[in-house]
DNA sequence: ATCCTATCCTGGCTGC
DNA sequence: TGCAGCCAGGATAGGA
């Protein structure tokens, strides 16, 4: 499922074919992708803009509109699941999971697309206000070890919800997560409130790590889903350490990846190296 | 404040 | 072989 690391493989291999563009025509086959506006409203306020860039926000792909050289908005645009974006030549056929077509000004025509239909190709007039849910973004500056630290003392969650929840850092999912807190050597279930400066700092490393490493390979693809924008799959699945693991040993230690369930997501973690602290025995 | 459950969807898998 | 039933999973809403 599409994370920070597969959505902005994304945005840098879709961005050259779009910044520039004007919009045209659009169609629609499942109009729900669209959100609250029906396709004709849509179609009105997308046709004739221009994209003035591409860039990421958590697991949003933004496309910032413009007209005349003012603001018009934006298509935000969530994968969720199994959404993929491509920008395809003229009477591309790409088969019968288009959820949304846009024409472009080029002749090529951008589309969505959408097995399980749970992903949103919408347009809001004022994307910052619709992100503004989000916290903030991991590999930037803001996202500093102390105020990781104090974040996460100032909640009272277990650390895999509250590191899912897009409010308090915008991006990881349940790989991503799975994969820092072994890196860290923190359990799911540490409450967010007990975890020391030092492993605080050590998780926040581990997630920046992670999400970069999986930048540079593309993301990661293990089903029939995500495939970047050009139909490759990413290759950072090779480098997974528990995710998808269970009941193989593990790579630091040798004992089996175990498979657990927390807050309805399947949690892999290895028992040994990932102990709640404080211990008691 | 936080947790839990249901909802949205479909392809793919399991088990009979 | 065919088919029913279950599962995954991000975000969100509503109830506890």
């Amino acid at each position: 499922m599409p994370e920070l690391p597969e959505v902005e493989t994304v945005c840098r291999l879709i961005r050259p074919k779009l910044v520039g563009r004007t919009l045209g025509a659009s169609r629609v086959a499942w109009e729900r992708t669209l959100g609250d506006l029906t396709p004709r409203r849509f179609a009105h306020r997308v046709r004739g803009a221009r994209a003035r860039a591409v860039r990421r926000r958590g697991k949003f792909v933004v496309v910032e509109l413009e007209r005349d050289a003012r603001p018009a908005g934006g298509l935000l645009i969530h994968l969720r699941m199994t959404g993929r974006l491509h920008v395809d030549p003229p009477d591309f056929d790409r088969g019968p999971y288009v959820r949304v077509a846009v024409d472009l000004d080029d002749g090529n025509v951008l589309h969505f697309l959408d097995v399980r239909k749970f992903g949103r190709f919408r347009h809001v007039a004022e994307p910052e206000e619709a992100l503004g849910h989000l916290g903030p973004e991991p590999l930037s500056s803001e996202f500093t070890p102390e105020r990781f630290y104090a974040d996460l003392r100032s909640r009272r969650r277990f650390l895999k919800p509250l590191l899912l929840d897009q409010g308090f850092v915008a991006g990881l999912g349940n790989i991503y997560v799975d994969e820092s807190l072994h890196l860290a050597r923190l359990h799911p279930l540490q409450a967010s409130d007990s975890v020391s400066r030092k492993k605080a700092h050590a998780l926040h490393r581990a997630i920046r790590t992670t999400l970069a490493a999986a930048i540079e390979r593309e993301g990661s693809s293990f089903d029939a889903f995500y495939r970047t924008p050009e139909g490759q799959p990413g290759s950072y699945q090779d480098q997974f350490q528990v995710y998808g693991r269970d009941g193989k040993p593990c790579l630091s230690c040798g004992r089996r990846i175990a498979k657990i369930v927390v807050g309805q997501r399947g949690t892999h973690l290895c028992l040994r190296c990932q102990r709640r602290y404080p211990t008691r025995s």
